[in-house]
DNA sequence: AGGTCAATTCGGCAAACACCGAAATATCAA
DNA sequence: TTGATATTTCGGTGTTTGCCGAATTGACCT
């Protein structure tokens, strides 16, 4: 993970639509949802919603994968561990081993 | 942690000077930086700084305490584990309880 | 009080972003 | 192929954001 990928995905967090995507997306598990699905929970119009979801996947917290017609959008729940890695790399100049180690267990499991 | 006070955070993150900001804060440890400091170790004016300084700190994610004439900011890492877990608060609508317990152990001695 | 240094606020400009409706593209089903 | 549904792209508008230099505020020292 690099600065200029940390600070997209920051910033595709950063924005109350997308959020609350991305956060459904976290609570509905790996299967995800379409986008239009997304949508209507959300109260969106699907176009508004199409370009929350593009920068979203562009910043690599949510993955996209055909079914039918349908596009599923799940959250990449790897990116949101390499994000607090990168944040806190290196934390308190290594004296303290404690912070660099912790994080990097994220997962959900691949199940259902 | 509400979705608006994480989007502050992640705002404040997604743009370069403060993310630097906030690393370099988070490498140097409780003691922190004194404005100035941080502004030529970054290479950014004093005024410029200074904006992004606030913004991450009315995020929450830097504590400002004054030494002097010169204010020390340091990074808040409890602010980024209580970001985290807002995020996978939920994750996989509860069915996996690995996912909503794993980063809560966040946070630097506050020794030295 | 006067001077100095740290840090912040202010004014102005250019770039980026969010929103919408309408039109276009893509996939499937009949 | 035609029609229906899913999703994305396109134009246009108003708001937000980042940058800077200059001026200002705050704390300290003599």
């Amino acid at each position: 993970m690099e600065q200029a990928n940390a600070i997209e995905a920051f910033a595709a967090l950063a924005q109350n639509t997308r959020l609350e995507a991305f956060r459904l997306l976290i609570r509905v598990g790996p299967k995800g949802l379409p986008a239009l699905e997304i949508s209507r929970q959300l109260g969106t119009k699907p176009s508004t919603l199409s370009g929350h979801l593009s920068i979203l996947k562009r910043a690599g917290v949510l993955t996209a994968t055909r079914h039918q017609r349908e596009i599923h959008y799940a959250a990449n729940l790897s990116s949101v561990n390499a994000l607090v890695q990168f944040l806190i790399a290196d934390c308190c100049g290594g004296q303290i081993d404690n912070c660099s180690e912790i994080v990097s267990l994220l997962d959900c499991a691949e199940t259902s």
